[in-house]
DNA sequence: AGTGCGACCCGAACGC
DNA sequence: TGCGTTCGGGTCGCAC
């Protein structure tokens, strides 16, 4: 599932193959991806352009003329570039076709994602932006903002590392990542964690995700990547999707439970 | 306000 | 083999 790592690694490859080529024609096979009004959409996309893609938390965000396009890809959206003549693909849900004879096709197995436009004007104040948390690479993520942000949280850290309004990016594979690093207790009550707990958390999160994004994000069953870039971070996964497999630090096996309706993948006598 | 859970989807994994 | 069932996972909306 992409996580900011995999949003991070997208933006930055669609960079470098979609800014400023013309919109032609935008053909849209599943509408219930476009939050916003399907003929509004197509207007405002056709004749545009795209002049840029910024990145807010797991939100990949467009930049047209007088609007952005907000795209959230949710487990399994990815992006492909191909020929305008090639044959559609089963999930090629969005067709965005350019002047020069190239399509971006957006792919969504569960149809999941989520695409909106705003007024740019706007972007700040839209729900969904508004609402992120600091992102484990902003010098503002500190451990007194995570220690008042888990302050009244009742629910296991782990949940609360998936919530994007404290920190934003962070989804089910980094959360189990981070944890193990901070050798932290997934289970934990958030509010019962200490100052020092929460900067093992920060550096945690910085580190892996900087990795992550330097290795392409991660390349795993449900979300191979997009655009012919394969993701090698897997390779450096220490417990997600390891139950049984020997921890790498006490060699006890790793052990995977629900937290929250998630599969939780962590090393009990690691993380206390 | 915080928390829990079903809904949204469909391919893969599983059970028989 | 082949069929039916269950599971997963980010986020939202709703109930408590």
């Amino acid at each position: 599932m992409p996580e900011i790592a995999e949003v991070e690694t997208v933006r930055n490859v669609l960079k470098q193959k979609i800014l400023h080529k013309k919109i032609i024609n935008v053909n849209i096979l599943y509408p219930r991806i476009i939050e916003s009004d399907i003929e509004e959409f197509k207007t405002v996309l056709v004749g545009n352009e795209f002049n840029d893609i910024l990145r807010v938390g797991k939100w990949l965000i467009f930049a047209l003329k007088d609007h952005y396009l907000l795209s959230h890809l949710r487990m399994e959206g990815k992006y492909f570039i191909k020929n305008s003549d090639e044959e559609l693909q089963k999930h090629e849900h969005i067709i965005i076709s350019f002047a020069d004879g190239t399509d971006l096709r957006y792919h969504d197995t569960r149809k999941f994602g989520r695409m909106k436009l705003v007024l740019k004007k706007d972007l700040k104040n839209t729900i969904e932006i508004s609402k992120q948390g600091k992102e484990p690479m902003d010098d503002s993520l500190t451990s007194t903002y995570l220690l008042a942000k888990f302050k009244n949280k009742r629910l296991p850290i782990k949940t609360a590392l998936l919530d994007q309004e404290i920190i934003s990016g962070l989804g089910n594979i980094y959360a189990d990542e981070v944890l193990f690093a901070a050798k932290i207790n997934p289970l934990r009550v958030a509010a019962s964690l200490t100052q020092e707990e929460c900067e093992r958390i920060i550096i945690s999160a910085k580190e892996i995700i900087l990795k992550a994004i330097a290795n392409g994000g991660t390349t795993i069953k449900s979300y191979t990547s997009s655009l012919g870039v394969t993701g090698n971070y897997q390779n450096y996964l220490k417990v997600h999707k390891r139950e049984g497999k020997p921890c790498e630090v006490c060699n006890n096996k790793i052990k995977r439970i629900k937290v929250g309706g998630r599969s939780t993948y962590f090393c009990e006598y690691c993380q206390k």
